[in-house]
DNA sequence: CATGAATGAGGGTTCATTCAT
DNA sequence: GATGAATGAACCCTCATTCAT
């Protein structure tokens, strides 16, 4: 009496916990929007009734869908970086899961699609994202900062634009990759970003004066 | 005599080309599928007869939408780049147009936004806003090439991985903004993003060496 | 607490069974094409969302009606003709059958008027009804081979060719009565057809021979 | 300065009358439902305008042709058979035209299927229809009767009757071939339908009643 | 005479949601 | 817990028709 398995080999985990991974698997393929409940229900092999007995409506599905995905990315991320001392190794670990996750699953996928059709369209969800990028920035900048402190990076820079320039570095290769898989390759292009990144941090700040000069005279 | 003004004081343009203004807004403020086509009638203050009139289709208007305001944007970068003799400038003047945008008017919001939505939902828009990515990093490209040829930028990074990082931060620091105008100032985060990107590519060999020897030891 | 009347006295069965029957009986009164879904499900006593619980679309619905109307039409005759032994005998039933079908209740004139319809329209229903009136003229065609070798009938007509002009014969006739009720008797009219039929087909050959000489001296 | 020929060669006769020819064949391919007056403009090559300013509606366009084609088809007949003397080769000439006409062009079908739309429809058009169907029968009789006084023809059948059956065979012989053009042979189908009918009309009495003896024992 | 633009009613279809069993 | 049937609002789209120019 194990857990059935559906004719195409993936396992259906019946009630709650098996219908809200098929939502998400369903949300990050059609978007909010796109899917029915309907499709959910028939993809996780029960009725729609019984999806109404777990969750209360299409928004709360997506909902519960959105944060169970968000504190599994969060959660382990910070598994994976809180044992590393050095904040340089830490970004360039995170700028590698992400770059892991995007070119294997979906769970990254998920959260940015959904994220921008909220931006339009769900102003609690929308919150969910925007605390969520909120956490995303503050880690950084407390990883920056302490880098700062122990005399790793340059002091001269706010740790807060630092922060906000890495997330946005990551974001954007991903939208980049997601929309053109052919042409990106997520890896290097993150990888990149971080070594521009830290080349940037890691600079004495005789050489960064000198370059700035140079690009500032506009 | 002159055109009316609706409800909330914007011009109602009459006509073809009024309908088609009237969609950029809606899709902006709700999305493709958020957008029905009663909506963008009423707001064009048209019947949906007079819309199906002008437009095959959801989708044929969708379409003409896009491609007038990429073009716009495209043709609006392009006037203001080319005068512009140095690369530098060219780059720090591209993320200026795109802070002014993202802050000013929805242009790039209509763009970004729907671009993500396509993905999952619309094979043909997709491609179209792939094909816009790509002349965006080619353009760059150049730019960071000819700079290269001319000895500003350091020749020892690859122009087309230089110009992904390039684009990956504007789009990133545009959704930190748009999903967090309160949190984010576009302006100051784009132009971080510009002197980290130049004093990247305009580090002299040896203070590069030093620094990414020091990063690079994960 | 039985199933209730509606205003024009016809007993309404709900559910799938009871959308069928409405469905067939307002095509048959005004056509596929001027029959809406909306006009079904007010007769049926249903919301359009019922029907489209249990039909894919009106063309699915369509379908079943019609093939629930052939198949009950050829099961009637098959039931009434097979235990007839004389050939004759049973094309006179089938006739009969077909008069008192035309004249009595819509089966008839629902299966010939969609026919005519699907004809410039529906090219798969178009392939269903071609069939029917093929497999139509095959039962006529074994009746009449059979009557011809029991020497009954004369055996230098083409059983397939006489088989043709008695389904059109039958065809023609109802369809000068649905356009003419008031002027048109189907039943003494099919009868005539029936007569002249078996008058041409029993006719000893001498008799035969001088009516053609006569005749084909065109 | 002539009339102008279209893309495909064939001429578009300007005016009022080029839209009919237009809308009659429109019609006939995609019977009146189906046939949306967009469709007629553009066939026709003028403007929806033009065409309202030539018809009052889309059923008087409707009516105009099946007025045409009636007319056309009644003396168009009516030149080909009155120079007959003989009743029986009358038939036969009938037989042939009607045959010749159905496997040609597209004259007989636009009646009959606009014929059986209309039935569910339009009783006006009906009645245009069926006043049709009453001339072509009382032609029919006129000349079965003027056969039986000429001594051609039996006398013990009701002439109203034959004529009947007659056209019934006529209609259905077109049914069944329009249905199933590559299973039937008009031309040989009707050909059949008439030997047959005068078969039984020239037949010896005394031939007749021995046949229908051993057929009305039922 | 003819056109281009626009109307408005209605049609087919989808879908989140409810509820008796 | 779960199901099947049903609802009703909203959506995209078509089409006969009108009208100023």
């Amino acid at each position: 009496m194990a857990t059935p398995a559906n004719g195409r080999g993936r396992r259906i985990e019946p009630g709650k916990g098996g219908i809200l991974l098929t939502a998400i698997d369903c949300f990050t393929r059609h978007g909010y929007a796109g899917t029915s409940i309907d499709r959910i229900a028939r993809a996780a092999g029960v009725t729609k009734g019984a999806l109404y007995y777990h969750f209360r409506d299409k928004e709360q599905l997506l909902f519960e869908a959105v944060k169970e995905r968000i504190g599994a990315f969060e959660s382990y991320v910070l598994g994976k970086v809180e044992p590393i001392a050095d904040p340089a190794k830490s970004l360039r670990a995170i700028a590698r899961i992400c770059a892991e996750n995007a070119a294997t699953d979906n769970h990254r996928r998920f959260i940015l699609t959904l994220m921008v059709e909220a931006l339009d369209t769900n102003v609690t969800l929308s919150g969910e994202f925007r605390e969520m990028l909120r956490r995303f920035r503050s880690f950084h900048r407390h990883l920056i900062r302490s880098g700062q402190e122990s005399g790793l990076f340059r002091n001269d820079v706010d740790a807060s634009a630092a922060a906000e320039t890495f997330v946005g570095g990551i974001l954007g290769a991903e939208v980049q990759f997601y929309q053109d898989p052919e042409a990106i390759d997520v890896r290097s292009s993150l990888e990149t970003h971080v070594d521009q990144f830290l080349a940037w941090l890691t600079m004495p700040p005789d050489a960064q004066r000198r370059a700035t000069q140079s690009a500032r005279e506009v």
